[in-house]
DNA sequence: TTAGGTGCAAATTCTTTGCACCCTG
DNA sequence: CAGGGTGCAAAGAATTTGCACCTAA
């Protein structure tokens, strides 16, 4: 689905003023690279985006669609799918449990509840395939990284972990 | 947290017989490799599960480790932590939404709920950090999955996304 | 016995980095 | 004009694969 102009327009005025208070400079690629990103709910990877901004900004590079990616992230403009930023991770717990994930650090921390162990869930959703399993995640960040106050960069993914 | 040991015990049994059921070898590794995941509830990556694994079986293989974990997946045994367990994806859809999540492909789609968007989040969980946003994610498999049927294979993981 | 499983090493794929030049503020 | 940002090419990681030998059923 693509999301409507109009509402694309207003993200992209926004994505300039966050980076203006956070110092950061406006350019051409990342312009486009938001907009890219901001115009569609499909959860692209950053190849994707790079083949859509390729387009209209031939010459950019893969790495910079990476860096920027990431500065996006560190500026709270895009969310970074998967529980942890980092190598695939395994849970073999069967019980009931829902996630705390630090978006800074990738550290995912179980948490129970029995709401949330029972939650309605739409009747829409099963047309779009068979449901197994509910889950809350809730995203926030870790003590550790609150108190790291890690000032935002426009560096890609540092190597942490918990 | 360490899973006591009865739990463990109980579960290795559901490991034989799931593996029987399904015509796959009950193997020294793969019992050794189950019992090490179902003994955390610290959702270890890769490395971790064969560095663990390694002290009782030393000649054990990273690639052995990643075969069985991805095998323990297809079996239901485990569940693979991401969104996809494929690459990063990024999201930069700001209305609040839900995601479901397909385990065979990974696909994801958003779904939207009043309801969900205002769940209470128990207190206990602000002592892991601080929480940014909250949201639902449904498991389950695919329309398209649930037609290939594929069948569980002890392959690892093959190429193909939405 | 025998098909599936394993270890090894090499190949892939994804992501990050170093550096010289460029452009925003 | 200065310092951050970019493209390029090369490095690094994480994950997968081909193959010959091994082992659970």
């Amino acid at each position: 689905m693509r999301i409507n102009k109009d509402n694309t327009a207003k993200r992209l005025l926004e994505f300039e003023n966050v980076c203006r208070n956070a110092g950061v400079k406006v350019t051409h690629q990342r312009r486009e690279i938001f907009r890219e990103v901001a115009a569609t709910d499909e959860h692209p990877d950053v190849e994707s985006v790079y083949k859509r901004v390729k387009v209209r900004i031939p010459e950019i590079s893969l790495d910079t669609v990476y860096r920027t990616l990431w500065m996006l992230h560190d500026l709270g403009l895009v969310v970074a799918l998967g529980v942890s930023q980092e190598r695939v991770r395994f849970d073999a717990n069967t019980s009931k449990h829902h996630h705390f994930v630090c978006t800074q650090c990738g550290m995912t921390r179980d948490f129970y509840s029995d709401d949330l162990d029972n939650l309605k869930i739409p009747d829409q959703v099963r047309s779009i395939g068979r449901i197994d399993a509910t889950q809350v995640e809730v995203r926030g960040m870790c003590l550790k990284c609150i108190q790291k106050k890690q000032p935002p960069t426009c560096a890609s993914r540092k190597k942490e972990s918990t």
